[in-house]
DNA sequence: ATTTAGCACTCCGTATCCTCGAGTGCTAAC
DNA sequence: GTTAGCACTCGAGGATACGGAGTGCTAAAT
């Protein structure tokens, strides 16, 4: 059933009112605030309905209301406006996006930061599909006769390098000839087909017992390993003590120690975040992790190019500004999308501002 | 003055039960749990010279006593016992400690990370002479006619890398004369002398107009950039939730912010840090940051070789079990040390354990 | 000269009670 | 359908009282 418009407005009125205040709304407050000429008394009526339908809550008998997760999922679906950030907004994110790493790690754990300090939640910003990153090629640099290090690159722009000790020594034309066999061999694959089986397809192939073929196997696995782990940055949790509903200190001690296990908050979010391309916003009991109950998540995704994504979100209380952060984390995902689109400038070329 | 064997042994009795407790300490508590046989007066008495002294303190009148940073300081300088860590807590940091990665970063990272677990305390890492790393070698990567990749390569086995993507078409054999260019006039300088001053010395005796030059001067500078940056980490602020003395949300908010800023954190320490080798304890009003005045800090250096020094350190309130901490901090230093004086063993190779 | 027992006193933490006010729901009039 | 009026509910916050842990001091005991 469709509500009243001014069952609407009265909503709306109150998701708003409660979002700025944390305070629960009384019948009064709306009648003077919303833009409808009506009493109290009438107010108090509709919102005994938007209580009966399940939109509001009343922490108790006699207080004010309080929007439900429903009532919010209603707001942000029909209700909210979308915000313009103001010129001052646009630019300070324009300037933070210059930033000056292109290293895909770098870039992700610099965009969670600036998404965190842009909005006072915490924030948290991960990278899907890495291992889907296709190889482009592999260079192995002697260090001294008994070291070298191999440095792989992949789409994106991902190089990872590596210091090798060996046990003995090694020559120049060995290294070559390890150089081009690991070049035939995995070129235009893709990260997560470097498996120790294919390397030792390779190293048979090859002829050759040197045992180095093994050595790079590891390599591969701990860039793996490492594209992984670095997938996933927090950053401002802090920023949760901000907020009254976490006055309750084992509330916020909870969802601190979850936000930091950054595996588990990975795998809660990766797939919300992949089913849409524009920003998504998970309220309360929407979200599948038990710690995010009471948690509301607002996500954007952008694209990094060569089939990998990123997501940028943000945490915070049920009672979060939803069209203030929706629309500045769109702002940032859709800067950083360019920002992988186009072709990087070399240093010190001026590059044309956004308006 | 020296104080009395007896006083000695109370403040100690004292120092530790509020360790445990987080709880004023009363006489009549002292009696039966210090090895005195001395009634309860008798420590009262006691008990208020050692206030009298300023190694006590009452939070009022009729409470018991609780020790002062001066009484801490005591505490740690003659009463504190060297705390022998059990055999599955040396177990348990040498697992930790076989550490798969030796790129420097990783290595700082993941030992803060460990020292928090372990202590349950926030804890923070950080390397010391980062721009005292010397230059080994430049190697310079063609990926396509346009871009190439720089790799640094430094004292400590510190490797960086970074994607240049050129205006202009670029071949082989130039990027070849680069290299040359590079090696010949900057290896064997260290990171904080490779200059722009020293960049166009050089470009002007090459002769060479190329413009490259510049390029890759701001390389060394983001590598720069890169490394300071990189060279502090905290991790397990959460941790601070835990204990008592910051209930206060305000006070918890306050230290938690200011661990984020790690640069800060880096200035504030680093001079005591440095001044020492083994393990160092600062406590409340001795620290230099006012952020700080209420918490104490634990911290030990570690050597990384080449120069480098690494500091880990633990951040908690006055009330911190010193003892305990301390053992742990120090034996983590020393493994840390070790790691690093040792050479590296291919992967694979069996390591041998400590005993 | 210490040490100890005894005792009056202090002061915090907690529980209890009370009041106040914001807000509700309902009824009856508009 | 709207509004005014009113009794009622309930929590927040302030005052008050109480119990207990701990002290400092004095005087007796060792």
């Amino acid at each position: 059933m469709e509500l009243s418009e001014r069952k609407k407005k009265i909503l709306r009125a109150v998701v708003e009112s409660y979002i700025q205040t944390a305070e629960p709304v009384g019948s009064k407050a709306l009648a003077a605030m919303a833009g409808l000429k009506v009493s109290s008394a009438t107010i108090r009526n509709e919102l005994a309905e938007l209580t009966e339908l399940g939109y509001l809550e009343q922490p108790h008998t006699s207080a004010g209301r309080v929007p439900s997760p429903q009532g919010y999922r209603l707001y942000v679906n029909e209700l909210m406006e979308e915000q313009r950030l103001s010129l001052e907004e646009t630019k300070q994110i324009n300037d933070a996006l210059h930033l000056k790493m292109r290293e895909l790690d770098k870039v992700i754990d610099q965009a969670g930061r600036m998404v965190s300090q842009l909005t006072n939640y915490p924030a948290f910003a991960m990278a899907e599909g890495v291992r889907r990153l296709t190889i482009r090629r592999f260079d192995l640099i002697l260090v001294d006769s008994v070291s070298f290090i191999a440095v792989v690159m992949t789409d994106s722009s991902v190089v990872k390098n590596k210091l090798f000790r060996l046990p003995a020594d090694l020559s120049e034309p060995q290294l070559q000839l390890l150089t081009t066999l690991l070049n035939t061999a995995f070129v235009g694959k893709t990260l997560d087909q470097l498996t120790p089986e294919l390397m030792r397809v390779a190293e048979h192939a090859a002829g050759s017992s040197y045992g180095l073929i093994s050595l790079v196997v590891s390599f591969a696995m701990e860039v793996l390993d490492d594209l992984e782990r670095s997938a996933v940055y927090t950053a401002g949790t802090s920023h949760i003590l901000d907020h009254p509903e976490y006055q309750d200190l084992g509330k916020a001690q909870k969802l601190m120690s979850y936000l930091s296990e950054d595996r588990s908050l990975a795998e809660a979010l990766a797939l919300p975040a992949l089913s849409g391309d524009d920003t998504k916003i998970l309220i309360g009991p929407e979200n599948v992790a038990d710690e995010l109950k009471d948690t509301s998540v607002v996500l954007a995704s952008y694209d990094i190019g060569d089939g990998m994504k990123g997501v940028i979100g943000v945490v915070g209380p049920t009672r979060m500004d939803y069209a203030k952060v929706a629309a500045k984390l769109s702002y940032v995902a859709d800067g950083l999308s360019k920002l992988f689109g186009q072709p990087e400038l070399p240093p010190g070329t001026p590059e044309k501002e956004e308006t």
